[in-house]
RNA sequence: GGCGCGGUAGCUCAGUUGGUUAGAGCGAUCGACUCAUAAUCGAUAGGUCGGGAGUUCAAGUCUCCCCCACGCCA
């Protein structure tokens, strides 16, 4: 048994994630996830909100409530949605917790002790309508460049040059539109990653078999210009984890927090620690190669955004302290989906986001079609025509269509009883062949984390019954032959078994459906064996026909919510 | 502008270290079957592999130039 620990990128807390989110991340996280269970590996699935930062502080105010209260809400939110689609986590934590603010605390001052931490003095704008300093990007103003009026501190999106907040002519605050600005002088920490650069070069290529996306980012970021730069880790706001070292006060820097990106990874280990906490249980045997954590397996996933922090500046992070903590070692990252001819917009409301999916369809639906066509080795499009099309032949057709015309057939022709009669012949040696050839290669995809290759096996083990079937034609061979159609029909139960449980990581609530229509009332075991898998259900085991799997999407269905998505999501 | 990832059948995509007639699914057409959610199964058609030049006995697969789309630029 092996053991895997899984993470998935953590979601922002400022609102509900749209699907090009949620097929970034957490879903194929959650594919990995329920495999490897199914396999009967030890997993720890860990997610958790990441709540820090400007724009959760900016987000509640909006709001109209405290940020602690606004974060703590859409964390419930968040976690609600997170469970509709299925998400398996054996955690779902929050960056804001306090296991996270100890680690945190503990890194930094760890990082100074090592001669990783400096402290910079720079100049940055304050406003005093806001009474707080404000990000780059938060402050606009007329361009010098290009005269937009709308340029932001960090860049003129108009003319895409690159700005200091100081360049813009006539600056204001973004947040209120207040010109009362001043540029102040504080003093911040850096993380010295440059020190680091050449130890996490030799890290990076010490992996294989990691996507080329994944290290072409992490390579560029590395050897681009003037190489891996010095980071700010903490910033002048109220809401986040005091800046501390260790558990000691860190003179000059009161009344400042760490930067959201150097905390919000800290939390995949603190995350760890708020699970064991809540189960009574031991953390560090998953975290801590010094306590059992040499033979854990760990994987992250993430969209191709999030690919720097993740490749280099948390390795720097745990490099840095010298201490004996699980790196990464397989860094799944996603390109992105968009929508309809462009992209997923979380701040223009474009697309679809999570929790309208629920409310039109089943979350399998969803799952399906987005493992099937997540943005793997590029970016990939979601259109209504192809999503219906492609849930309503691959799942209701193909799939959903094989366990009605089984179930119904022998409820017709027998009863809603596994015949007894007849036994296997060369075509179901031959099927059973097939298939353990076809299990090895599904297994052999999913072990590498290739997803879409997974979804495309899969779908041809379903295909490979409804082969079957068409080839003996039980229907036919019941008129002469009850017996040898008994046998027949008795493989092809036992394959809604079989498929069932090899399905379940992609969509687990029809996968249960199936097993609960056979009447399965045991845990399902991995079938490794197939010819033993396909002889599990028993002669005169009962069953039931279940309710259609998967209703098709229609037309109108389409039609109707190509318009209601059209425009953006109402406030 | 620099850099990155791509540009392969109508659509979505596969194509190891260059090597026999470039593949899959969907869609289309034709046929088979009738147990089933008008589902299933089979067959057929469809590509000068973005454009050009080069290396090679041999290039979708390597080199150079160009075009297009998307993304990143702390």
């Amino acid at each position: 048994m092996t053991r895997h620990l899984i993470t998935s990128a953590l979601p922002y807390i400022n609102g509900i994630k749209h699907l090009g989110n949620l097929i970034g991340s957490q879903l194929p996280a959650d594919l990995f996830a329920r495999y490897q269970r199914g396999r009967g590996n030890e997993v720890l699935f860990l997610c958790a909100t990441d709540e820090h930062g400007t724009p959760a502080e900016l987000a509640a105010a909006k709001a109209g409530k405290p940020v602690a209260d606004y974060c703590a809400e859409l964390h419930q939110v968040q976690a609600h949605i997170a469970d509709g689609f299925r998400l398996s986590f054996d955690h779902f934590g929050r960056s804001s917790g306090p296991q996270n603010h100890k680690l945190t605390q503990h890194f930094a001052g760890r990082l100074f002790d090592m001669g990783l931490i400096e402290e910079v003095a720079e100049k940055q704008v304050y406003s005093n309508a806001d009474k707080r300093y404000l990000p780059d990007r938060y402050i606009e103003g007329t361009c010098p460049n290009c005269g937009y009026d709308k340029a932001r501190g960090d860049q003129c999106e108009n003319c895409t040059k690159q700005l200091d907040p100081t360049d813009l002519i006539d600056p204001r605050s973004a947040i209120s539109g207040s010109t009362d600005l001043e540029v102040r002088e504080t003093k911040h920490l850096y993380l010295r990653q440059s020190k680091l650069r050449d130890t996490l070069d030799q890290w990076i290529d010490s992996k294989t078999g990691w996507p080329v996306l994944t290290t072409s980012i992490a390579k560029k970021w590395l050897h681009d210009g003037n190489g891996l730069q010095d980071r700010g880790i903490t910033r002048d706001l109220d809401w986040g984890i005091p800046v501390k070292r260790g558990e000691a006060d860190w003179p000059g820097m009161e009344g400042k927090v760490f930067y959201v990106w150097f905390d919000a990874p800290i939390e995949y280990i603190a995350c760890a620690g708020e699970w064991a906490e809540a189960h009574g249980t031991d953390w560090e045997r998953w975290w801590r190669t010094d306590k059992g954590a040499d033979d854990v397996t760990y994987t992250q996933f993430m969209g191709k955004d999030n690919v720097p922090f993740h490749t280099l500046s948390f390795p720097a992070t745990i490099l840095g302290s010298d201490e004996p903590w699980k790196m990464v070692d397989h860094l799944k990252s996603f390109n992105y989906l968009n929508y309809d001819g462009g992209q997923f917009s979380t701040s223009q409301g474009r697309g679809i986001f999570m929790d309208q999916a629920l409310e039109i369809l089943p979350a399998d639906y969803w799952r399906w079609w987005l493992l099937a066509n997540c943005p793997e080795t590029s970016d990939s499009e979601f259109t209504w025509e192809q999503f219906q099309q492609g849930v309503n032949k691959d799942l209701a057709d193909v799939l959903g269509n094989f366990v009605s015309r089984v179930t119904k057939f022998c409820r017709s022709k027998f009863s809603e009883e596994v015949p007894a009669a007849g036994s296997y012949g060369p075509a179901e040696e031959a099927l059973i062949a097939d298939l353990q050839a076809r299990l090895k290669r599904y297994e052999d995809l999913m072990d590498a984390r290739e997803v879409r290759k997974s979804a495309a096996e899969l779908r041809a083990i379903w295909v490979a019954g409804n082969e079957y079937l068409q080839s003996v034609a039980p229907w036919t061979t019941f008129k002469t032959d009850p017996d040898a159609a008994a046998a027949q029909i008795r493989l092809a139960l036992n394959l809604i078994n079989f498929y069932a449980t090899l399905s379940a990581p992609f969509i687990p609530d029809a996968a249960a459906s199936m097993r609960a229509a056979m009447h399965m009332t045991s845990d399902a075991v991995w079938p490794s064996d197939v010819q033993k898998a396909l002889s599990e259900l028993e002669p005169g085991h009962v069953f039931s026909v279940p309710e259609v799997l998967f209703a098709k999407i229609t037309d109108d269905d389409r039609e109707g919510w190509e318009t209601r998505f059209a425009g953006g999501r109402a406030a």
